[in-house]
DNA sequence: TTGACATATTCCAGAATTGGAATATTTTGA
DNA sequence: TCAAAATATTCCAATTCTGGAATATGTCAA
């Protein structure tokens, strides 16, 4: 069998590095138009249009009508299931690693002699 | 021209439901044999072996050989760069949104005014 | 040494991604 | 109404992904 549902997911739209950019820009710049977009990455016009539409699908940019021009903008507290996923690793990298690696080691081992 | 390199890169590699399961198991039991996980992920042996692949190509897994097992450890501190990425975009979902909003929104339309 | 267990690897198929070219669509301005 | 501008969509080709089956590899135990 093939793939199996990954798109349309966040994690998915923000896998790929020119829909980060384009993330990245749009935040800092706010609404941008497409035709900006394309100056600032050195994309096609096609190519830019399809990263948005992805990013569009998964709600992370919303689209509005200025003239002939559409303009994007970033809809960030979609990325929040992302922020909220790693954020629980965070204390891996935090402080008091010594502590926190020892108890998760301490924890692992317990656990491995207990299943088997 | 076909997909460019996303490969083998942390963004990619947890894009993946299966492999943030994969991750979260890491995390919550310590270092796993590839047979445990099969059991908790019921997923087929070879699908989780190529989950692993990919996560440790990225190094966000580490194995150690016991026996005819191969314990795979979680190394959390790999996930830091989606972490930071994703980090940024927090203000957008915390607390005083309207501010934040407002703000973004006041400085965007103020820079597409000057850019055209 | 041999056989069973644990895991990795290879090969295949179906689907999905991405960029590029060409074309369609919408909107504005003359 | 018509041509140009801005963007979207369609079609195509090359590549990649994922799972499944079969098989290879490595390791322990008798």
């Amino acid at each position: 069998m093939p793939r199996s549902a990954t798109t349309a997911d966040v994690f998915n739209a923000i896998a790929e590095p020119r829909r980060r950019r384009i993330v990245e820009l749009l935040a800092a710049e706010g609404a941008q138009p497409v035709g900006e977009l394309v100056l600032r990455l050195k994309l096609a016009q096609p190519a830019v249009s399809k990263h948005l539409g992805v990013l569009r699908e998964v709600g992370i940019v919303t689209v509005t009508k200025r003239g002939r021009q559409r303009l994007y903008e970033l809809d960030a507290k979609e990325l929040k299931p992302v922020h909220d996923w790693v954020k629980v690793f965070e204390r891996y990298w935090t402080a008091q690693l010594d502590r926190v690696k020892a108890r998760a080691e301490r924890m692992a081992s317990e656990r491995n002699a207990s299943a088997e």
